[in-house]
DNA sequence: AACTAGTTATAAG
DNA sequence: TGTTATAAATAGT
């Protein structure tokens, strides 16, 4: 198109190839657009001109998510085409999709050990993670029984323990009771010789060990 | 170009859109490469269809060389213009760390789900565990099922076709075994009036019980 | 940057 | 897929 038929060739005055440059560039991106548009189509287009300034058009509203999907489409279809020699190409963006499609991958197993998105599993298929959970979960029982064994033996010990340190309480209580009860016979008797009354009652020593005011304020 | 102007807008006719995506693509990825040649620009352009179909172009050997220009570039241009946002352009190292962070937890779910490395949970994190993996089972027992019993309603059909084709097999064998003996029974007479053999080997008909032309064509 | 002649891309059939 | 009339892109001015 234009007065002249153009070889595919290299222009080598500058003048000439920087217009030609300018005027190729904006239809180039009118049509990457319009395919885009008319055809609903994803498109991401990059220039660098030779004097290396950046030009550029994406479809969508960021260039970066094309990219993305470019490098995780590549990436599978490189795996495809030659799984032995994947690593030889091995960057970051590379890398980057890989892990994404681990990801996915992953995030689809989960799916399926959560029971969600049966649909597209095989009979063989279900047969086998139906297997794998059941195995999964007589784990999963084993331990918990395991665990609520531990917990009831600590319980049952705790109990045995404290159910000890009860029963020797209550025989200080009855110790001190006895006590108690033979001080009080021997007030009794005081106030009967000398028919005064003593306000401060004598306690025993053990009363104060471990004991608070219930007993103190007995009459 | 073509026999109608075209407005700039998704065409909703499916085939057509299909058409005019491949024209128009051949046409972008030919001017794509034009002015790489003829303006020695580097150029890189990725095409998704609608139906999600790759088509790419790079005027380098290697479509990743471009991209990673780009990135170089846009990245120190995004930096220039807004330094203090640089965070939103999610350095890669950054977003790979975080990838490989998710990975590592979806991988530890997934050993929890297949019942195994259970010592670092708790009773109630097992509790959990199990009636996930329960609801789980119950789900894919269920799909199971279905996939069986579909299967088995399948073969069912089937095997009540394939009666249906034998019967009807059946009774035409015994129509033509009918007819046989019938003509037998007339050679025999033949014979016995002309006292002259007939050379032609008798079949039994279940030896041509597929056949089509034979018997039509018998004598 | 604007014009125009001759080229190319493509919409419709 | 191939053809054709026409729109669009563009080389040279």
């Amino acid at each position: 198109m234009g007065r002249g038929r153009v070889e595919l060739k290299r222009i080598e005055n500058t003048i000439n190839r920087q217009v030609t440059f300018s005027k190729r560039r904006a239809g180039l991106l009118k049509k990457a657009h319009e395919i885009s548009v008319l055809c609903d189509a994803e498109v991401s287009l990059i220039v660098f001109s030779h004097k290396g300034k950046l030009f550029e058009y994406s479809s969508e509203s960021c260039m970066e998510k094309v990219l993305e999907r470019y490098e995780r489409y590549s990436y599978a279809e490189r795996q495809l085409k030659d799984p032995d020699h994947s690593h030889v190409n091995m960057n970051w963006s590379m890398e980057y999709s890989k892990l994404k499609a681990t990801i996915e991958l992953l995030e689809k197993n989960q799916r399926h050990y959560l029971g969600e998105d049966l649909e597209s599993m095989s009979l063989k298929e279900l047969q086998n993670l139906e297997q794998h959970l059941d195995t999964a979960l007589k784990h999963i029982r084993s331990r918990k029984n395991q665990l609520m064994y531990e917990s009831l033996n600590n319980l049952q010990r705790k109990e045995k323990e404290i159910q000890e340190e009860n029963s020797m309480l209550a025989k200080q209580v009855k110790e001190r009771e006895n006590i108690l009860q033979t001080q009080q016979n021997q007030w009794k008797q005081q106030q009967h010789n000398s028919h005064v009354k003593q306000p401060q009652p004598q306690l025993h020593p053990f009363m104060i060990t471990h004991q608070t005011s219930p007993f103190l304020n007995m009459e």
